[in-house]
Order: structure tokens, then sequence, then C-alpha cells
DNA sequence: TGTACATCAGTGAACGCGCGTTCACTGATGTAC
DNA sequence: TGTACATCAGTGAACGCGCGTTCACTGATGTAC
């Protein structure tokens, strides 16, 4: 056995930190087969641990699904955080945080669509989740809220709209590698930035507001 | 048994047109509980026929929903044809495609959720739904074209992925209601023409290109 | 420090389920003569 | 028009699989005295 323990070097019977370990081990299932092809057995089994064990940590699959939510949306929080720190001007910013978001979807692309999902999206989504999620829009709704400075709460909002709109369709295309066909390129990042670029992102979605 | 029969009025053996009843059932199944709710089981049950049946018509179930998909292209093209048949300005006519765009994927979600799979948009695709593909394609194309006359290829091929993005982003995110949150509109349909509208999408496609 | 005991976090076997698919079959249909 | 026969399109039973989840259990851990 590989695996570290988190409290001791011997093989004990109790693992130290299952619940950590099962979110990890899921995680990175997720990655390699997407949420639809994850399983609480196949969980289980890449840590070295029988298919009950789980359920001493998580009530049942979904569960489980949200902690990885949870974790996926702080990853993503952080990415975005990150981007918007040190640019300059507030148009900087707002392309900066649009290539964040595409960068991440495109570098944890089944991550992404599970965080994405309605299952967890919804108004019937855990409220730590919306939460996280409320944080996110925070960085866009400010960011845009610099660009736009004597725009109203509503015309912010569709702004908002606007550039998370376009933003979240390059993600989801860039995924499935669909705009290839249309704009083909080596380096799907450098493509995804150029077309940010050459829209003219900022200056777009203030136009007639 | 309520189904009706194709060939015959009386309960025969053999079912008459078992193929397009598999289609439309599918394409039922779908629309109520989403791909990945469909199993050939489901199909077969619902149009009173044994679980062995589907086998004469399409090998694996993988073929069926590739027939599905072909549907929902055909049909997804309709729309987008219809939209731009009688608007004049060139503006107006992108503008009418985006419109049908969304408001397709917001009354077919399943449908359009199904047909963007990347098992069937992918390069790996059957050559008969690249083909519609490459139809809808087209329609982006020509009506972007004629927006930007002095265009070169590549500026065109750039335009066209802007505009796409930005409809496809609005589509998913319209498709799971996280647009609400928001800008909240009551009809879905005319939010989603509002926004097109409000960020001045034919104009901003344009600009710096 | 040592012991008794409650609690915790595992095990392994089993359950029932729905699924895709296969198989030998059979009734219906169409065609050659 | 009638008959023999090949082919077609169904049936129903069964296969094996992976899954989520439950259950009685047991070894390890922590705590009160």
């Amino acid at each position: 056995m590989m695996s570290g323990k988190a409290k001791s070097s011997t093989n004990t019977y109790h693992h130290g930190d299952l619940r950590s370990a099962l979110i990890d081990a899921a995680i990175k299932i997720v990655a390699k087969k997407g949420a639809s092809g994850l399983s609480l057995r196949a969980v289980a089994k890449e840590i070295d641990v029988s298919s009950a064990a789980p359920y001493h940590h998580f009530k049942d699959k979904q569960k489980l699904l949200g902690a990885i939510v949870e974790v996926g949306l702080e990853k993503f929080n952080r990415a975005l955080t990150r981007s918007v720190k040190d640019s300059s001007s507030p148009d900087d910013r707002l392309r900066a945080l649009g290539v964040a978001y595409v960068i991440f979807a495109t570098e944890n692309p089944n991550l992404f669509e599970l965080i994405q999902s309605p299952d967890f999206a919804g108004d019937s989504a855990p409220a730590n989740l919306a939460k996280e999620r409320e944080r996110n829009f925070r960085i866009l709704f400010e960011t845009i809220a610099a660009c736009m400075p004597n725009a109203s709460e509503s015309q912010l909002r569709t702004g908002c709209a606007a550039a998370w709109a376009l933003v979240h369709g390059i993600a989801v295309l860039a995924i499935d590698r669909r705009l290839n066909a249309v704009m083909p390129y080596e380096d799907l990042g450098s493509a995804m930035t150029n077309l940010i670029e050459q829209i003219g992102f900022t200056k777009a979605i203030r136009r007639d507001i």
C-alpha cells in the first residue's frame, strides 16, 4: 500500500483521514471519467477500503458529490480571485477574469462541468454551495461595477449576465473542442485569450447599456 | 393498446414501423428524463414491445442515440433556417438567429444537450451528423458574412466563434435557470431576447475586427 | 499506570435493481414457380 | 390462384455486470475511575 496515512505510518485498522482521502480519490476519478463515471465502489477501491466504508463519512453518493463540488468551487474561486488581483485597469481585470474562467474550465473540464451541474447549482442546492457561488459572482459583479461606474444596479446585472454568458459559452465549447473547427489553434488557452481580446470583450458589454 | 400501427389497424405480430416508433419514444423519454435517463428497455416498454426488439433496428444503444441526434439536429436546423428567412437587414437576421438558437435550447433542453454532447459532436461523430452540423454552421457563417461584407475569411470565422459562444452561453445558462439570479424575468424567452438586444449583439462582434 | 467499557470506523457478505445484450425460438410476410 | 419455402421482425427467457445501499460484525481508540 502506497497511500500515506495521516496519523500513523503503520498499517492501522483505522484509516486516519478517510473523509479527505475519499474526496481526493473521487476528484481524481471525476477528472478522469467525468461525474457520470464515478461510483462509490470505485472510490472505495481506489484507496483500498471496503465498499461500505464511505457510508461512515457520507450519507449517500450525492453527499460525496456535494463535497467534491465544494472543493471544486473553492478551487475555482481561488483561480478567479487570483486573476483579478494585480491587473491595473478595470477593463484589464475584467478581461483577465474572463480568461481565468475559460482556462480553469479547459484545464479541469470534468470538474468544471460537475460544478455547473444543475443538481448543485439550482435552487435546491445545499446552502454552503450557494454561498460559494455567491462569492464567485461577487468577483464578477465588482469587476463589472468598476468598469461601469455610472451604471444602475439593473444595468450592472445585465452586464454581468452578458459577460458571464459569453465567457461560459467559450468555456463550454472549448471543453468539447467545438471551436477548433471554426478557428483552429494549436494552443487552446491562447486561442481563447485571443478570441476574448478580438471581440472587444469589455467594450462590447458596455455598448448600448 | 392505444399505439397506432402504421400499416395495419389490427394487432399484428409485426409492428409496421418499429424503427420510427422507437425513435419517437426515445425522444419522448429524453425530453422527460434527459439522455442519461434513457434505457433501451424503457424505450421498448414505452411502445409495448419486447426488450430485444430494438436490436433488429439498431445495433446497440449508441446507434439509437445517434438516430435521435439526427432528428434533433434536423429540427434545430429547421428552427434556425426559419428564423433567418424573412428578416430584412443582415443585423436583424443575425439577431433573429441568435434568439432562435436560445429559444430552441430552452424549449428542448434535454434534446439540445444531447445534440451538443461530445459523443456526437466530436471528430469521431458519424458522418451524417457532421454533415447536419455543417449545414447549421453554414447558416451562421452566411449571416455573419452578410453583416461583415469586407471581412476576410479568418475574420469571419472569428466572428462566428464570438457570436456562437455568446449565444451558446446564454442557452446553456438559461436552460439551468442560472441567469434568473442575475436578471429575473418571468418569461425566459423574452428575457433572453432582451439580453441579446441589450448587449448590442451584432455591433459587439464587429468591434475590433 | 491499569482496567472496564462505550464509542468509533472499519470489514465482508449480501440484497435487490436496472441495465445492455444474446439466444433459440416462432409467427408473419413476401416471393418463385 | 395455390403452394413451398426463404426471409424478416418479433418474443421471452436468460446472461452477466456494476451499482447503491444495508447489515451484523469486529478491531481500534479514547475516556472515566
